[in-house]
DNA sequence: TAGGCCATCTGGTCCT
DNA sequence: AGGACCAGATGGCCTA
């Protein structure tokens, strides 16, 4: 059960994310008062109302121009309202800034719509860029070939072990005491769930390939 | 069909 | 002030 397979939706426009032309709001200028979020902390419900609130207020526009507000195309999703966790608890900003920022301001619907996208845009490149990080790291990690590729998680704590090989590899070229111990079915950790354990194997697995990479590499 | 993995959006916070 | 970083939410794709 894995591998998901991933393929990057395209970046939505303007107008398709908000089922508007992008000038849609260019004659309204919205007051935004920015609220110090610690005295809501104290009123959670208050919380969810005020989102909701904004929530079914952006997606006027779109469900005007769309009967169907819910599922779409991959690549094409619409703004949809999202359901917060019970847990759900904004955090308190900081006293300092909270003080800074209270106060009303006057921001265009517009503007605040291309700033979402541009940081949207930021986010997206942001990731791709950690996404390329991870890819070179699978690289370097000596592993069992498989048909997929190794997840995120699994190519961290390969990774981990990898350094830890390599660590006890040194000290034992030292004459020192090996740091690091890699007991069969337990890895370094307090794994219990399914995930781990399944990571647990490919370690198992791991470890053995990394002994044996090292070893050719003396 | 459930569950895993992932990309993307989003808003809050931190940092320069 | 604006960008980077972060974590939660959401929904799509894939496999067992």
């Amino acid at each position: 059960m894995r591998s998901g397979g991933v393929s990057r939706p395209p970046a939505v426009s303007e107008e398709e994310y908000w089922g508007q032309p992008s000038n849609w709001q260019d004659s309204e200028d919205v007051e935004v008062e920015l609220l110090d979020n610690s005295e809501d902390m104290k009123q959670p419900s208050g919380n969810q109302i005020l989102l909701d609130q904004f929530i079914s207020k952006q997606n006027k526009g779109s469900e005007e121009s769309s009967s169907d507000g819910e599922s779409c195309g991959r690549g094409k999703r619409k703004r949809t309202a999202r359901r917060l966790s019970p847990s759900y608890q904004p955090t308190p900003m900081l006293s300092a800034q909270a003080a800074q920022k209270k106060g009303k301001r006057r921001v265009s619907a517009r503007e605040r719509n291309l700033r979402r996208l541009e940081s949207n845009e930021r986010e997206r490149m942001r990731m791709h860029s950690l996404n390329d990080a991870f890819e070179q790291l699978r690289q370097v990690i000596p592993h069992v070939k498989m048909e997929r590729k190794l997840s995120k998680i699994e190519t961290l704590t390969l990774a981990k072990n990898y350094i830890m090989a390599l660590t006890n590899v040194i000290c034992d070229m030292r004459g020192e005491e090996k740091p690091y111990t890699f007991v069969d079915g337990e890895s370094s950790g307090e794994n219990n769930n399914d995930e781990d354990i399944e990571v647990e194997n490919l370690e198992e697995n791991n470890n053995s390939s990394c002994q044996r990479d090292l070893e050719t590499r003396d």
